[in-house]
RNA sequence: GGCGCCAUAGCCAAGUGGUAAGGCAGAGGUCUGCAAAACCUUUAUUCCCCGGUUCAAGUCCGGGUGGCGCCUCCA
């Protein structure tokens, strides 16, 4: 698999450090709100990279930490006036419920900050013992100077860097560059004891720390949004590798932006949506369909139209997948005929090819397009013939789950318990049809459709269906 | 100022230098008692513009135009 690695800006080779093992993070929600769409992304991004990675044979070990103390958590907490630990757990929960409903998949540990303290001062005492810390009056800082490499990732020299600088209020540090790895406690704050007194950790260490403490000193693929990049994802660097003195991570992998009917997704524009209030509209996985059939770099607008599009899009394949287990009931179990093998021998096609797009850079678009080819085969070479051989019915169906499968798509299965009533009325409209009594039938018809069943004339019988 | 991204049909979107995937929407048709779904045909002589390299350029190089992001706590 080749995988466009941030820190040398272009496409490489995936080389475990573990032949049989991937050990990746990825940096999770800061835990005040209901997370928005455009932190959705990375979510199932990365969440798709794990199934691919597993799918391909890897035992991944995956970890995302829930920042839950902070900032904004502290704020957020006060205007709520409950404690920041009731807000941490109540959007924690959350945050699952929102995850599942998009199909990303719990990651093997989902470490909190507040529950890994010692592990995050641990760190920071390297860091001290290596000469990259200072304490000031119990804040401690990372001297950015002191780490030659600061920079590395986003590629633009200390220099520049500082020129772009804001002009910085904090009297205690030494350099506009320096960034708090440990912060003194205020008035009124969460605190926890510390070499330095109490205080609570910066927001950069936590990332580092739970690294360190959950996959080791170094790990291969380490993912974000890409405006982490700078700072976030350069102070990890400095703070790993200077504590560790070991490279930090192999790959870096970063998503690119969502944007909002065009415009940069802000709370001053108004167009902030969360994932709790799109599910309210759109199936979970119309969201993450729409997320995925663009490449992860490339940006993406979020409108209601193109979710629409989405929605028609999901709707082909299930349709699809619905035939087929209709097809499956008039299957015979035979030897495939000459077409059937030539058929199979195509579906083995878009299998390759499926693998050959997720293997470049997880081109998902490429992925979901040879799904579609399978789609549009299965239409057109199964769906009208009255009989085809099991196998042949049955090759489709699981690959379409398979490869879906890789994706966290088209897994559901409709709900096909019927009860009695429907059952007569489709039987009494059967017969109104067999004696042609058209006015019947369709007043049937229609009073199945106000209970939300659609039926559909086949060769082979009544085939009916849930509607949406 | 520094670093970086994007431009492909009505809409969305892929595309190792070898002659434009896929989806959505539209039009016409087939099947059907009607319908639904599906299928068939159709919608980019051309990939923002101008040069260059090459037998060959959406793809590489140079220059424009237009849109956008990051540069201290925002995925």
């Amino acid at each position: 698999m080749r995988i466009y690695n941030t820190l040398t800006r272009q496409k490489q080779e995936f080389v475990p450090i573990d032949k049989n093992e991937v050990k990746m993070y990825s940096c999770g929600p800061t835990v005040y709100d209901y997370f928005h769409i455009g932190n959705a992304r990375p979510f199932i991004v990365f969440d798709t990279m794990r199934r691919y990675l597993e799918y391909s044979g890897y035992n991944v070990k995956f970890v995302q930490n829930f920042t839950d103390i902070d900032d904004k958590m502290i704020k957020r907490a006060n205007e709520e006036g409950i404690t920041v630990k009731e807000l941490g757990d109540r959007f924690i929960a959350e945050y699952f419920k929102d995850a599942q409903a998009i199909g990303v998949k719990k990651a093997t540990i989902h470490p909190k900050a507040t529950e890994n303290i010692d592990a995050i001062i641990d760190v920071i005492k390297k860091l001290e013992e290596n000469g990259y810390a200072y304490n000031v009056d119990g804040n401690v800082y990372f001297a950015t100077k002191k780490f030659k490499e600061y920079g590395k990732l986003s590629k633009q020299p200390l220099e520049d860097l500082e020129a772009g600088a804001r002009i910085d209020v904090n009297e205690n540090k030494r350099d506009v560059m320096d960034f708090a790895l440990w912060k003194k406690q205020k008035e009124g704050e969460p605190a926890w004891e510390s070499p330095w007194g109490l205080g609570r950790p910066g927001w950069h260490i936590e990332c580092s720390a739970m690294v360190n403490k959950f996959l080791g000193e170094t790990i291969d693929i380490h993912s974000g949004g890409q405006d982490l990049i700078f700072p976030h994802h350069e102070n990890e660097i400095a703070q790993s590798e200077c504590a560790n003195c070991k490279p930090f991570a192999n790959y870096w992998m970063h998503n690119g932006y969502i944007n909002i009917n065009n415009q940069k997704m802000s709370k001053s524009l108004g167009n902030f949506f969360t994932v709790r209030d799109i599910l309210k509209n759109y199936d979970g996985e119309v969201i993450r369909f729409f997320m995925l059939s663009a490449h992860y770099r490339n940006p993406i607008n979020f409108a209601d139209t193109l979710m629409e599009q989405a929605k028609s899009a999901v709707e082909r394949v299930y349709t699809c997948i619905d035939n087929l287990e209709f097809l499956l009931k008039n299957s015979a179990d035979r030897e495939l005929t000459e077409a059937e093998k030539e058929y199979s021998s195509k579906l083995d096609e878009f299998k390759a090819k499926f693998i050959s797009a997720m293997d470049d850079d997880l081109n998902t678009a490429d992925a979901i397009a040879a799904i579609f080819d399978i789609v549009y085969a299965s239409n057109t070479e199964l769906s009208n013939e009255t009989e085809n051989a099991r196998a042949a019915v049955e090759k489709t169906l699981d690959l379409i789950r398979e490869l879906g499968g890789v994706l966290g798509l088209f897994q559901n299965k409709a709900d096909k318990s019927i009860d009695a009533e429907i059952e007569e009325l489709i039987e009494k409209r059967n017969k109104a049809r067999a004696e042609k009594n058209w006015a019947e039938a369709d007043a049937i018809r229609d009073k199945l459709k106000a209970m939300n069943i659609v039926l559909k004339d086949t060769p082979m019988g009544v085939k009916w269906s849930y509607i949406e």
